[in-house]
DNA sequence: GCGGATATTATTCAAGCGTATAATAAGGCC
DNA sequence: GGCCTTATTATACGCTTGAATAATATCCGC
């Protein structure tokens, strides 16, 4: 369709838009984010990518965060409290100390935690910890949380049982209950073809049992 | 110092250099790979970076490797056989069975393999797995070879003692050491600072006793 | 409904990326 | 010791990158 007379000055087609609330704006670009480094690797989230799958153009992103760098450290936040608060929020379910306990254990090797797509994020994001300290300070963070909510479920659980345990043994505990829970994580997420349904499940409360030496099947045997 | 006259036909001047064997050069490119990756992230290892590092120029990349990602790959096959093998290595110095499945245990929770570098470096390759498969069938087969050489100190260190263990449950056991040991190794090189001297290898020797269902001692008491 | 504030787009920029190509220094072989 | 192969350098190319800037569409308060 030929311009009229004068289009020379006629305003370029913009693109419509919608003008949105600064929290679901940064909220779209930190989800865009995720995955464009999910998809793509850390080297495909390009601000251009990100921007694309947001739904916006690249410039917007400087509107929100003072660089790239400042969006991909909120959106590491933002995965590691979601991966921590999915664990606790299936353990404060539970009835008894020993319930949550068990609930925290079978989460944290169960989808949506268990899922290569976390999993590659995650791994993305500790390779990035020893290059920039303020990644650092987050990992910290959340692993301080989640080791204090282990220790916190521990503790009621063994005065549940009138088991007496000191402070230190406790925390020892934590460190052994989270390395084999993250480990089981990884092993069930980076090679889940090789485990049955429920088998990591029932080998993570296998596992706790034996190293809180309980009785076999005090914690795995099903009760529901 | 003037140039002699016609000096506009002088050849530039190049750098000199060695002529190094493939095998070196490899190596040499493949290390200062891993170097760039550790220092400056996946990001910032760049062909120049890379090359500068080795000390040679760009061009030369291309000679060794099909490409950036293949010598990627290559640099993913040596941090992952480094890491295994530098445990098996400690464990067949072990006399009885007990004492080598002692031996690999700590080796994996002790430097050099608790090393913030080997770590990142670790992570900034699982986290291309999902992206490229190639990188994930590296994963699968150390992963597989992690596991049998544990799930083999196993069998030994049963039979040693006497006692009965189906393979399935062998497998288990396997399964449920190496979570724990690689949780372990994640904690205690991502938070070092937290962790006393051998706090670390203490508490999986403890755990891994407790894990088999061993007398309290039979493992951590120290023996040498 | 109208103006003014501003969220968003469009465009531009210099720098850096991986790769391709041509020139050249190096070193083994006879 | 000169030649011939080739490992290595140097340079160029086309693209993409993160960031800066200017223009403009949107919407809130009135």
């Amino acid at each position: 369709m030929p311009y009229p007379p004068g289009s020379q000055e006629m305003t370029v087609n913009r693109r419509t838009y919608h003008r949105a609330s600064e929290a679901e704006r940064r909220e779209d670009l930190i989800l865009a984010t995720l995955d464009c480094i999910a998809e793509y690797g850390i080297q495909g989230a390009t601000v251009r990518q990100i921007a694309t799958r947001a739904g916006v153009t690249g410039g917007l992103i400087r509107h929100y965060f003072a660089g790239k760098d400042q969006m991909l450290q909120a959106a590491y936040r933002k995965v590691m409290t979601g991966m921590t608060e999915t664990a606790i929020a299936a353990a404060i379910e539970g009835e008894t100390a020993k319930a949550r306990l068990r609930r925290f254990i079978v989460a944290n090797v169960t989808p949506p935690v268990t899922d290569p797509r976390t999993l590659s994020l995650w791994a993305a994001f500790i390779s990035h910890i020893q290059i920039d300290p303020s990644f650092a300070a987050v990992h910290r963070e959340n692993y301080f949380a989640f080791l204090e909510a282990l220790e916190t479920l521990l503790t009621a659980f063994f005065v549940e049982q009138n088991r007496e345990v000191s402070p230190k043994e406790c925390r020892a505990h934590a460190v052994a209950l989270n390395a084999l829970v993250d480990g089981l994580w990884l092993e069930g997420t980076l090679a889940a073809d090789m485990f049955a349904e429920k088998e990591l499940a029932e080998n993570a409360l296998v596992s706790v049992e034996a190293l809180l030496r309980l009785q076999p099947g005090e914690l795995s045997a099903d009760e529901r």
